[in-house]
DNA sequence: AGGTGATCATCC
DNA sequence: GGATGATCACCT
């Protein structure tokens, strides 16, 4: 694999490399890294968001910090169809299950995470071969008011639930717009989480989703208003 | 085991 | 067809 040694030293910087790329294929943007393209995702299913972060220069690998760590930017690639809606729910966090007394959602990894994101499309349903599909334009994005009142409210109601021992009885259905899912390696994993009348129980992790109608609107928003 | 990057595949 | 619940790879 080729290394670039770039890291964007502003956001304008980290912008106009990502524009640069619009239209480019996938496979193009490997060739150009060095990198091998999957025939399919199946046992690759990170592969087009870390192309992107090293293009781009992300530099937090791992690390409890966003990925662009001086521009307080996180890094989202998201798959969408060729109308422009999202073929997938965006993961945004793991969600605690235990210790959530005074947890409030100012101090939430939800909170955090979603400050600022730098969204990269990715055009192309299942079907078209992962090297053929397109980098879209890049569209950053920070929550609006109202965007951040549906997200602190979908929160609050799904950590109440947690917190009252009721994880279990969650289901992706809930929330407007943000959703709880199982985010593991396979229906085996287990953690601890508060259960009925405060015990301890063993259940799958938790994440946070957001919800494509919500992923959806935000990118037409950003498309819609440039014109 | 728990975090990062996500998409798969079954069921409705 | 689309969303929910399950899953895949890699890192620490």
């Amino acid at each position: 694999m080729i290394t670039v040694p770039f890291i964007p030293e502003s956001e304008s910087q980290l912008l106009e490399r990502a524009e640069a790329i619009a239209g480019w294929s996938l496979g193009e943007l490997a060739d150009a890294l060095g990198v091998a393209v999957p025939a399919n995702l199946l046992h690759h299913k990170g592969w087009g968001g870390q192309l992107l972060e090293r293009y781009l220069g992300a530099d937090a690998g791992s690390k409890p910090e966003p990925d662009f760590s001086r521009l307080a930017i996180e890094l989202k690639t998201i798959p969408v169809n060729s109308s422009g809606k999202p073929l997938e729910t965006t993961f945004i966090s793991v969600c605690p299950l235990t210790r959530l007394r005074g947890l409030r959602w100012q101090e939430s990894p939800v909170f955090h995470k979603l400050q600022a994101i730098l969204w990269i499309p990715i055009l192309g349903e299942r079907q078209i071969p992962v090297a053929n599909r397109l980098i879209g334009m890049p569209v950053l994005w920070r929550p609006s008011p109202s965007e951040w009142q549906l997200l602190q409210q979908d929160w609050e109601e799904i950590i109440e639930r947690v917190a009252l021992g009721e994880v279990e009885s969650i289901t992706a259905r809930h929330g407007e717009v943000l959703q709880l899912r199982p985010k593991a390696a396979n229906s085996k994993v287990l953690t601890q989480a508060i259960g009925p009348g405060g015990t301890t129980i063993e259940t799958l992790p938790r994440g946070f989703y957001l919800k494509i109608p919500f992923t959806h609107a935000l990118l037409q928003r950003h498309f819609s208003a440039q014109g």
